[in-house]
DNA sequence: TACATTCGATTATTTACTTCA
DNA sequence: GTTGAAGTAAATAATCGAATG
């Protein structure tokens, strides 16, 4: 029968479906109870971009834009989170310093110097991290002396090392590493540095979260790849049922009216999956269109009219082949059952 | 073979939220 | 109705081992 072509209409549909579902996909994250912990899905949505809704889009901008800089970078009344006036790109190693080469020897060991001495780079740093933690409250009372999250890190190797101690990254810090992972989603040594060193956090630390990254967003798009194997999965089984239905019509048009197979074109035609019979004094490309049409209306809802000229072309087709099919009165062998292939209707 | 890097799986911690007294 | 402790779920930083170049 017309399996494959109407797989394939089916596939089709799926592929539109594809967009819608990737749009649900992210609404209905959206749509859910959310809070700010929420948000990073938004974000997710929005870099790597699926998802129909601009909305995540608009909501990636949480800071503002740091002139010179392209990377969204807020500029706080104390200053502390001016842009560097050396700007950030992350595909240049931090000239000032001269320390890229040390610690591209030895991450953790400059890690340690950096966050277990304060007064080290934080000091000279641009951007002071520590005072802008979304959750700054705890924060400022776990160190001594206003120590931040990054440094509370350094006090793994000063606790004994027997707890895993887990910083918090602050908003600006996840922000600044989201914008860099949208430009690099893996960093060369020189830009782990770099972020690094600007973030003030230990290079490992930025290697882990962009790994955490790929990996987040891999299962993401794995989510997404799901939802869509499902949706082609149902669209199939309906497109294979409606086709059951059909060849069971046809079994039974066959059984019932087996002379049906002996009248001229011009005498009598029905569309089986329509269950009409069109006139006599209709010529048969006016029932072929009819039944087209008819199929067509039958189709309904799920075949979008914008869906292109295979799947317009489509519902055409097998109205036109059902004409052909009856029109043909020795030819076409029906009684060979479902697995007959229809005439070419270019023939 | 040794080394560095990445990835997948997993653990451990933090935080927001809910429930209940 | 309000409050605070306890429980829970989700997010995510960190770790580990295997694969790869």
């Amino acid at each position: 029968m017309e399996l494959g072509l109407s797989l394939g209409e089916a596939m089709a549909d799926a592929g539109r479906e594809l967009v819608l579902g990737l749009g649900l996909g992210v609404s209905r994250e959206e749509g859910a109870a959310e809070t700010g912990r929420k948000r990073y899905r938004e974000v997710d949505a929005a870099v790597r971009g699926y998802g129909s809704s601009p909305e995540p889009t608009v909501r990636l901008t949480l800071l503002p834009m740091a002139p010179g800089l392209g990377l969204p970078w807020p500029t706080s009344e104390s200053g502390h989170l001016e842009a560097s006036p050396r700007g950030f790109d992350v595909n240049q190693a931090p000239s000032s310093g001269g320390c890229a080469a040390e610690e591209e020897q030895d991450d953790d060991a400059v890690g340690t110097a950096l966050s277990s001495s304060p007064n080290n780079s934080v000091g000279s740093f641009p951007t002071d991290f520590s005072t802008h933690g979304g959750r700054g409250g705890a924060d400022a009372a776990t160190g001594a002396g206003g120590a931040d999250r990054s440094c509370s890190r350094a006090s793994d190797e000063d606790d004994g090392g027997s707890a895993r101690k887990k910083l918090r990254l602050s908003k600006e810090q996840s922000a600044f590493l989201e914008e860099s992972f949208k430009e690099h989603s893996t960093l060369n040594p020189k830009q782990k540095l770099a972020l690094a060193k600007q973030l003030n956090l230990r290079p490992r630390q930025v290697e882990v979260w962009f790994q955490n990254r790929r990996a987040r967003t891999k299962l993401k798009q794995t989510e997404v790849d799901c939802e869509h194997l499902k949706r082609c999965c149902e669209a199939l089984t309906e497109e294979n049922r409606r086709l059951q239905k059909e060849l069971a019509e046809l079994r039974a048009l066959k059984t019932v009216h087996p002379f049906y197979m002996r009248l001229p074109a011009t005498t009598l035609s029905m569309c089986p999956s329509c269950e009409r019979v069109a006139s006599n004094s209709a010529p048969a490309p006016a029932t072929a269109t009819a039944s087209a049409a008819a199929a067509a209306s039958r189709a309904g809802p799920t075949r979008p009219p914008s869906s292109g000229n295979a799947a317009v072309a489509a519902p055409d087709h097998r109205p036109s082949s059902f004409a052909a099919l009856f029109s043909s009165p020795h030819s076409f062998p029906l009684a060979a059952g479902p697995q007959a292939q229809p005439p070419s209707t270019g023939s």
